[in-house]
DNA sequence: CGAGTTTGACCCGCGC
DNA sequence: GCGCGGGTCAAACTCG
């Protein structure tokens, strides 16, 4: 490794936080670290199990899906400025035991809404310079034999290339739909070649073809949300029951709803979600996704 | 034969 | 301007 590739390494060991399962694949850091730990209370990755998130994800995963229109979701990230409106009467009331405290959101809203403000603070200076617009982004780590996730949609590689540092490529698919123009890449880490990193970008146009069962496999699981210039971690603490997906897509809105507020709000961007459907399917998928909160950091966004 | 995969070439942005 | 790396294209290939 020479003193550049040296000096890469250095910068993202300073802006990555390890847990006791795993390293960070390279390239991906813990942008947000503060906001993890101090606001949600539920990513401590040395005591995963003694986490759950009672209200939020109680609900998610209670909570009946359906696959959102495509114009709901912001193509770009930043596009999450919708008025908030946490309380909303979308949210089901067939889980009211699962519906976050009022009080716990609005605190949680308000103290992402002043950890997005520092962020935006400090990436100003970067927007200038920002051409390209990325997509919404979605990803997560799974520790799987299984390189390419079956989240239930059909995808269609179209690319493969190496990545440096690693033994292992970075393989691209895209949504093989028709006007849908939903990609996503998995490599798996150097440093551990049983967990794979998988990224979502874009917003499926589509339902999933592929409809759910009805029950999730007991996991612990950590979702990596990228873009809005924020990460949130979740974990989905057991096994919970979907019958039907009429409500997720409006429960999420009423997250997003808070100006520049990262969280909840970044799952308002993932309408791939990985579905309860796919994720209750097989064994060796979507279930054996890692406890590590995890986001590949926009360096120019 | 159509759908999906492979893989080298190409494009583009960025840092130096 | 040049080189590098990430991402995409597309022709050739494989598979069912």
């Amino acid at each position: 490794m020479d003193k550049k590739e040296e000096q890469k390494t250095d910068n993202l060991m300073e802006n990555t936080t390890f847990s006791n399962q795993m390293n960070i694949p390279a390239g991906f850091s813990t942008p947000c670290e503060a906001d993890e730990k101090e606001d949600l209370g539920f990513i401590d990755m040395l005591n995963l199990q003694e986490y759950t998130i009672p209200s939020m994800f109680d609900f998610l995963l209670t909570t009946p899906l359906i696959p959102s229109p495509a114009s709901t979701y912001p193509e770009s990230s930043e596009v999450v400025n919708a008025p908030a409106t946490p309380n909303s009467s979308s949210i089901s009331s067939s889980s009211t035991e699962a519906v976050p405290n009022d009080n716990q959101w609005t605190e949680t809203v308000e103290k992402e809404e002043q950890n997005q403000e520092k962020i935006n603070k400090q990436l100003e200076p970067k927007k200038k310079n920002q051409k390209r617009q990325r997509k919404a982004r979605f990803a997560f780590i799974t520790k799987s034999e299984v390189d390419h996730l079956d989240d239930g949609y059909k995808w269609r590689k179209y690319g493969q290339k190496p990545v440096k540092n690693s033994p292992f490529p970075r393989n691209y698919y895209r949504c093989t739909s028709k006007a849908c123009v939903v990609k996503k890449r998995f490599e798996r880490s150097s440093d551990d070649p049983s967990i794979v990193v998988t990224t979502y970008e874009g917003t499926h146009t589509h339902p999933c073809p592929i409809m759910h069962r009805g029950i999730l496999p007991e996991t612990t699981t950590t979702t990596l949300f990228e873009g809005g210039g924020g990460a949130s971690s979740f974990i989905i603490p057991r096994v919970l029951h979907y019958p039907q997906q009429p409500y997720f897509h409006n429960y999420l809105t009423s997250f997003s709803n808070t100006n520049n507020s990262s969280f909840p709000p970044l799952l308002q961007e993932t309408p791939f979600w990985p579905s309860a459907s796919s994720l209750a399917r097989d064994h060796g998928l979507l279930q054996d996704m890692l406890p590590f909160p995890m986001i590949k950091e926009p360096k120019e966004e």
